[in-house]
DNA sequence: CTCCTACCTGCGAATCATTCGCAAGTAGGT
DNA sequence: ACCTACTTGCGAATGATTCGCAGGTAGGAG
């Protein structure tokens, strides 16, 4: 699904300019991942986009794919659809309630908001369908980590080194 | 984390007697595996459901805590943190929006909302750290899974078939 | 209480998405 | 036109999760 030519080219616009001033190469690749993904209104995952590319362009690999997807996701030009953690989560918590999650180390702590609840779906998004749930998700840095901060720049991998499973047990 | 032992043993009571009702056998692994689960504030993942486990139970699989943490979601009883994708998928909106996500075939659509962005961060989230964003998340079954309803069950696996990548192509 | 059997479990192999390592290719400054 | 650091395309490696199968057991029948 396409999105407008004139917003397709906005982004297209915001993009080409903030890679340059970033100081990395235009090569042809990047430029069509950066066009398929500029006019997309599905958030497509890596292998979406790659599919998408490969009529336009046999020659390009999925990692190059994901590469440049990730670039942008970095330079904060595009998103990812949810933190993304290393693994499935499990909530034993059936009682209706939000999340607060720490965007540094995937810890995740429940919080209730009679506000919250209180709050109707809105028109545009109950035309897309039934409804069954709306989850409010606070994303952050906790104060663990917010406490041990300061050392790496700001990439993706900043996440909590690899080690015991069992982190992310803070407080 | 663990909760109080008030809350731990209602949840145990919950998931034991759904589990009965729904004529599954009460073997110690998953009593086991129900029981640290029940009393986790952390939203643990499989692997550190096993890890916490591994100590009292040396034999238990790690494959055995998957099954049955999937058949205690399949039955409603726990909560998968944000609906899982296949994969990891792209947002080049970077205006503040949220999505409705469809739970059958994992359809995301943007929608916006000046109600929800006037939200303001209920203290009882602020308390875990540095707000980030907030993002609002509604989730049910898309007009289009709803057309060609009915068939399977309920299950976990009552997504679209694996097939091409390019499906939620919906509309 | 004993017996049976459908349902479980532990394992090692298989999947899948995503990432690495490295040799060959090229954007872009000089 | 020429360098060379940054990029690519691959095929192999990872890490999470799932399968297939052979042996084990919950729990209902007798
Ligand atoms: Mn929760
Ligand atoms: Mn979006
Ligand atoms: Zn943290
Ligand atoms: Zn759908």
């Amino acid at each position: 699904m396409k999105i407008g030519a004139r917003e397709t080219e906005r982004r297209m616009e915001r993009i080409t300019s903030a890679v340059k001033a970033a100081g990395v190469k235009l090569t042809i690749q990047r430029l069509e991942i950066f066009r398929e993904l500029a006019a997309s209104a599905d958030h497509p995952s890596a292998e979406a986009v790659f599919e998408a590319l490969h009529a336009r362009m046999p020659t390009v690999s999925l990692d190059t794919v994901y590469r440049t997807l990730w670039l942008l996701t970095d330079l904060g030009l595009v998103h990812t659809l949810g933190p993304r953690h290393e693994s499935v989560r499990f909530d034993p918590k059936l009682e209706r309630h939000h999340h607060f999650v720490c965007l540094r180390c995937g810890l995740v702590r429940d919080f209730e908001s009679a506000e919250l609840d209180a709050l109707r779906v809105p028109a545009s998004a109950a035309r897309f369908g039934r409804v069954e749930a709306t989850h409010v998700e606070v994303r952050g840095v906790c104060s663990g980590c917010a406490r041990k901060q300061g050392r790496k720049s700001g990439g993706r991998n900043d996440k909590e080194p690899k080690g015991g499973k069992g982190s992310n047990e803070h407080e």
